[in-house]
DNA sequence: TTTAATATTACAATGATTACAAATATATAT
DNA sequence: ATATATATTTGTAATCATTGTAATATTAAA
């Protein structure tokens, strides 16, 4: 769960990527930072301690991640990506009060229509709006 | 399936909102076209026919009409709003080849985690990006 | 028909993302 | 170690979808 930079270098060597310190430092935050963070709140917090990082290396390192399998796009709301280095199976909540995302376990299995029979399915996502436990309590002050 | 002007007016009135003839004329496209379109789409068509029409008043209309639930929104890739005037539960697929949207049977009550046990729920979406079956015949030439 | 309320329009503004070319860094061969 | 080639990063500008706003038009009510 806690990868150092050379088990990330590793990680991105075995994808074929070379482990640039950019692209370490963008892995670790999403290896870290599990609340799916959309590319401009990496690279806020990023630009803090690598100061001649850009947003367009944000992007780049994203989609090369991305390409890999080593990182997922999350696509709930229209203009905002989202992203999320945990690619095995889960279904994702956002809360429409605190705009908070949150994972929940789910079996992609079930998900499998005959009229899909004949595509060949590459990706599969679930996605929930609505409120969390803890605006419901919130609201009812 | 096929509702007259009259059929939509009617229905709009139902949800309390006031059947202007854009509003009807959007209606109406979201109904007959049901391969999920993007406000372009609906504007780009629309406007032959109505040339008054602006992009901003299909905007509008669509957010009238999803908050009606006469329509939903679908969000599959950043940069893509797309809306369906079917409510019925199903899922959607997109193909990466042709871009299609099309829909697929899928019964909804199966995404239900005990992790959401405490949330409320309002909305469910499932998606599938993939290769349909014509882009798959037609690569193998 | 006049008035008031609501809807529509046109245009500007915003914000996320992409394109692109220059600059920098890294790796390879000599 | 140096020169050369290659890959990466950067900064800026361009693009595109969407939203905000104020003026105008339409509709409904009196």
């Amino acid at each position: 769960m806690n990868a150092t930079k050379d088990d990330i270098a590793r990680m991105l060597l075995e994808s074929n990527i070379k482990p640039s310190y950019s692209r370490i430092k963008v892995m670790e935050y999403l290896l870290k930072n599990r609340n799916h963070p959309t590319a401009d709140e990496m690279y806020s917090h990023l630009v803090k301690e690598l100061p001649t990082l850009s947003k367009t290396t944000v992007y780049n390192t994203m989609d090369i991640l991305i390409k890999s399998k080593l990182a997922q796009l999350i696509s709930i709301e229209d203009h905002e990506a989202r992203y999320d280095a945990d690619m095995a199976p889960h279904g994702h909540f956002k809360c429409e009060e605190c705009k908070m995302v949150s994972d929940f376990p789910i079996d992609m299995d079930i998900i499998n229509s005959e009229a899909l029979a004949d595509y060949l399915v590459k990706e599969k996502h679930v996605y929930v709006k609505g409120i969390c436990s803890n605006c419901m309590i919130n609201n009812k002050q």
